[in-house]
DNA sequence: GGGACATATGAACAGATCCTCATACGACAG
DNA sequence: CTGTCGTATGAGGATCTGTTCATATGTCCC
């Protein structure tokens, strides 16, 4: 594979985050990548919600809701409390949180989105 | 599907971004969460690049990377400009390089990655 | 204790994802 | 024009994702 501008290539290659960083960073960004979630997420900014209503909320089944607040909690962005038969679910993670202020701050001017011809 | 704190659920309905938006959002996660891609967008935060070089940087084939490509151009967080046989790649999206920004700015403190027990 | 309730978990399945391989295409050199 | 180079694209396939359904676990009320 021919390179073309090998000064650059090292130098970009010295500014590129280690394997971990990345993967790790891909990993963040891909427990915020399914609405579901993100709806989730967005409900827990104001403080802690039982399962039931983060259900209601993001209108999803409460079998769906546990098992992504599950893989939420897996990955440390949400901490469960338990008070009887309820878990109270908050957001723990004050990068994700800040993640999710600066996405939804900008969503009316950024249309980046939707695909459409090459 | 009962649900506890009837105001507070109200409340978060009120506060919850419009099904578009959280759609578009979570879009632009999605396009974050892969490695690869992570690595090209990273790359290409301080200027153009052709494909070559962008496949040689991230270590993917030219043709994983040209995918890949493909895929950020039509979600318009890439530009691709021609010269010759030659095609570079550049960051167009304000929105997305401060994403970037911010999600490598915190990676030191937050490792709240990595699945774990329960 | 018995039963309803809130949540958690596992299995299984449909759909999406990202790669490779093969091939097509346009640009340049000879 | 022919061959090669850089890139683009399509098909195909292995893997991953997110859901539902069924069931398990622990709590509260009677």
């Amino acid at each position: 594979m021919p390179v073309v501008d090998a000064a650059r290539v090292r130098d970009v290659l010295e500014r590129m985050p280690p394997e971990d960083e990345v993967v790790d960073t891909a990993d963040v960004f891909d427990l915020l990548s399914d609405p579901n979630r993100l709806r989730l997420l967005v409900a827990m900014l104001d403080g802690e919600l039982c399962v039931c209503d983060l259900a209601a909320v993001t209108g999803m089944s409460e079998s769906a809701a546990s098992h992504a607040l599950r893989l939420l909690r897996a990955h440390r962005v949400v901490t469960a409390r338990r008070a009887g038969r309820r878990a109270f679910y908050r957001l723990a993670d004050g990068h994700v949180r800040m993640l999710l202020d600066l996405a939804f701050a900008h969503t009316q001017h950024t249309d980046a989105v939707h695909p459409e011809r090459t």
